[in-house]
DNA sequence: GATGAATGAGTTTTCATTCAT
DNA sequence: CATGAATGAAAACTCATTCAT
C-alpha cells in the first residue's frame, strides 16, 4: 500500500527574465533551507547561503519566516506531522502488535528515505531550538518513541516479540536503526547502489529477525 | 576480557604542583571542548565557551591548539586511534569471521559507550573539517567501515552470516546500530536505567540474531 | 473662555460609507503615528508598527505620506499651526503685557495638555527632521520663543514683571515649565489625580508668583 | 560648598602612532556614547558612530559593554548614583525643610548643568531600557521624585511652603524646572550667555518665589 | 604561559521604501 | 486604494584569531 505523503522539491521553474518574479517562493525557501542545513548543519548554515540559492537578497527571506530558528522549527514540525500521519494510518489498519510494528517501521522508513534531508534535520537539529519551540519538538520526539515503545510492549505481552531484552532497549534499537537508514548506501547514479525499497526490505528483515520471539 | 584503552575525563585532582597543573590544563582543554561540542555541535560551540569552562581567557587557548578546526581534528584523530587499536587487538585474537565480528562490535561498542561524547563528535562532525584534515578523517571512516565490511564478507563466504542481504547493507546496519548506542537509555542516577555492559550485551545479541545465517 | 481648537483623536465612528472611511483612515494614520511616536520616540517607531495599528499593510501607508520624515513633519507642523493660532487669538484680546503673557500661557498650556502626545513630539523630535524641514521647524520653535520673550520684555519695561532676572532666562523658565506639563500627575481613572484645568491653574499661579515684579 | 562629583570627559591623549594603543578606553567609550546619544537620542545613535569617535572598530566596543542597552543603563546608573549622593550630602546638613529643598535644588541643578548631556539622557531615555533594567531605572526615578516630594510635604506642614497647591503638582513643577535647565541659554562662546552659576541662581530664585508660603 | 584589547569579517535581523499586480 | 514581495542599506552583535605586554 503506497504512502501518499510527498515532500519533494518544487519543480524548478525557469526564470523568464522579463518581470520581477512574484510567485510564492515559500516552498523554494524551505527546500533550499533543507538542502543546505542537512548538508552543513543548522548552525553552520547562513541565511545568506539560503538566500543565494533561492535567488533573493537575504533580507527578503524574512518575508517567509521571522527567524532562522523559526525556519528550523517549521522544517521539524512538518516532519513530525508527516510521521504522525503515517503512524495514524498504520494504526487504522488494526493489525496485531508485531505486524503493526513492522508495518510502522516499513512506512516510516520509506518516508525517511524519500525525505532523507528533512529526516536528517528532524533527528539531529532539535537541540538548536529554544524555549517553547524546543519543548514542543522534544515532546514530538517522545511521542514518536512512545508509538514504537507501546507496540514493542504489546508484542512482548502477546508473546510475538522476545522479552529477554528490556522493552526500552529494543525500542531504541529500532528507532536508531531507522535513524540511520539515510546513510545506507544509496547514492543514485552510482553503479550498484540500492533503491529505497531494497533498503527498507533489508531493514525490516533485519529488525524482524532480531526481535521476534524465539530468536534466542 | 577488559579493554585497556581509556579516554575518560581527567579526574579532578587537586592542583598539587606546576607540572600536574600544566598537564591537567592541556587535557582540560580537550575535555571541555568535547563536552561542549558534543552537546551543542561543533559549529555552535564558541571558543569563548570552552575558555570559560577551562577557566582561562579565550586568547590563551591558542597555546593549546592553533585553530578551532585543529582542535576538532585532534578529537577525531584520537577516536580513530582508539578504535583502530581496538580493531587491531581483536584481529590479533585470530577468531573465525562471525566471532571476530561480534567481538569487534562488542569492544568497539564498549568504547563508544565509555566515550559517548567523543564518539558522538567522531560520527557527526567530520564535515566541519576541511582540506587535508577532512580527507584524512574521511579516510579513517572508510577504514572503519572496511574493517566491518571485510568481516561480513568473510562470514558470508564461510556460511556463518546470512547472504540473502547485500554485504554493504549489513555493514551499514551494524555500524549504524553502533553509532546509535549513545542514545540508548542510560542516564546514570536514574532509577532503572542500564549499565554499559547491559547495553552492549543487548546490542550484540540483537545484531547476532539478525545477521546469523539461517535466520530466515 | 473656551478655546476652540481641537486635535483630539478622531472619534471611532462606525464606517458608514466610502467617504467617511477614507477620511477616517487618513486621520487614523496620523493618530496612530502620534500615539506610537510619543510613546517610543520617532527613531524607535517603525512604519510597520503604525501600519499594524491602523490595520493596513505597511506598503499602503505610503499612500498617506511620502516618507517617515514627512509624517513627522506634518505632526509638528500641525502643532505649530495650532499654537500659532492660539498666540494670535490671545494677541487679538489686546491685554497689557503681564495679563497677555499669563493668558498666553494658560491657553497654550491647555492645548499642550489636551494634546499631550502631539505636544511631546513637537518638543522632542524636531532633531529628527533634516534639511529644509528641519530649518523650518527650528524657525517655528524660535517664533514660539519670541512670542513669549517679547511679552516678558514688555512686562519688564512696564514694571509688571521682575527685571532682576535676564529676560532670556525668564523666557526659558516659562517655556520649560509648559513643556513639562505633560508629565504632571494626571492619569485619568486614577483616584485622586488632576484634571487639565487644575494643572493649568497651578502652573499659571506658580509662574505668575515667580515672575511678578516685587517678588523679591 | 562646592560639590565634588565630576563626570567630565577624559583628557584627549594624543595617539602617538608607534604602538597600537592599549590604554583603557572605558571612559572614552562612555563619554562618546553620552555625546552622541544626547545629541541624536539613544535609538538614532549607532554603535558604529560611537566606535568611529572612539577610534576603534565597532566590534571592539563589545569589550566595554555587552549590549547597546547595557551601555545606556550604565550611563543612567551613574547619573542616579551621582544625584543620590548629592541628595544624601544635602540631607546630612540637617537644614529645615524649605532650606533643605532649595539647597537640594541648587546642588542637583549644578550637577545637571555640569553634566548636561548625561542628565539629558537620564531624563529622556529610560523608556529604551527593558525588563529588569527598565524596572530598576523607573525605581530610581521614583526615588528622585520621592526625595523632593517629602521635602515639599514637610515644608507645607511647617508652614514655610504654600499649601494651596497640591504637593504632587508642586513636586512635578520643581522637577520639571530642573529637567529643563539644560536648555536654558548657555552656549559657551556665544557673546552674552550665562554661566552655570547664574542659571542655578535664577532657577532657585524663581522656584523659591513661587512656592514660598505667603506668595498668594 | 597568560592576558585582554583589538581586529576584521562574518552573522542574524531590521526597516524605510518601491512597485507590479 | 491596497497588497505583499522584494530591495538595499544599515543595524546590532558574534567570533575565531592575533599580538604586545
Amino acid at each position: 500500500m503506497a504512502v501518499s505523503i510527498q515532500s519533494e522539491k518544487a519543480p524548478p521553474e525557469e526564470k523568464n527574465g522579463k518581470t520581477r518574479e512574484r510567485r510564492n517562493r515559500n516552498d523554494s525557501v524551505i527546500d533550499e533551507a533543507i538542502a543546505v542545513m542537512s548538508e552543513k548543519g543548522y548552525a553552520a548554515t547562513s541565511i545568506q547561503e539560503i538566500a543565494d540559492r533561492v535567488g533573493v537578497l537575504k533580507g527578503s527571506l524574512y518575508h517567509y519566516f521571522s527567524s532562522k530558528e523559526e525556519l528550523l522549527f517549521r522544517i521539524i514540525e512538518k516532519s513530525h506531522q508527516d510521521t504522525s500521519r503515517i503512524s495514524a494510518e498504520v494504526g487504522a489498519l488494526d493489525l496485531p502488535p508485531l505486524e503493526h510494528l513492522l508495518e510502522h517501521i516499513r512506512r516510516t522508513s520509506e518516508w525517511f528515505l524519500r525525505n532523507r534531508e528533512r529526516a536528517h534535520i528532524y533527528f539531529t537539529e532539535v537541540r538548536n531550538l529554544s524555549g517553547e519551540r524546543h519543548a514542543e519538538a522534544i515532546q514530538w520526539g517522545r511521542m514518536f518513541e512512545t508509538d514504537v515503545s507501546a507496540l514493542v510492549t504489546a508484542g512482548q505481552e502477546n508473546g510475538t516479540i522476545r522479552d529477554d531484552l528490556d522493552q526500552r532497549l529494543v525500542t531504541r534499537y529500532i528507532i536508531g536503526t531507522m535513524n540511520n537508514l539515510r546513510s545506507w548506501p544509496s547514492r543514485p547514479g552510482s553503479k550498484k547502489q540500492f533503491g529505497n525499497d531494497q533498503i527498507v526490505d533489508a531493514a525490516v528483515t533485519l529488525i524482524a529477525d532480531s526481535i521476534r520471539a524465539g530468536s534466542d
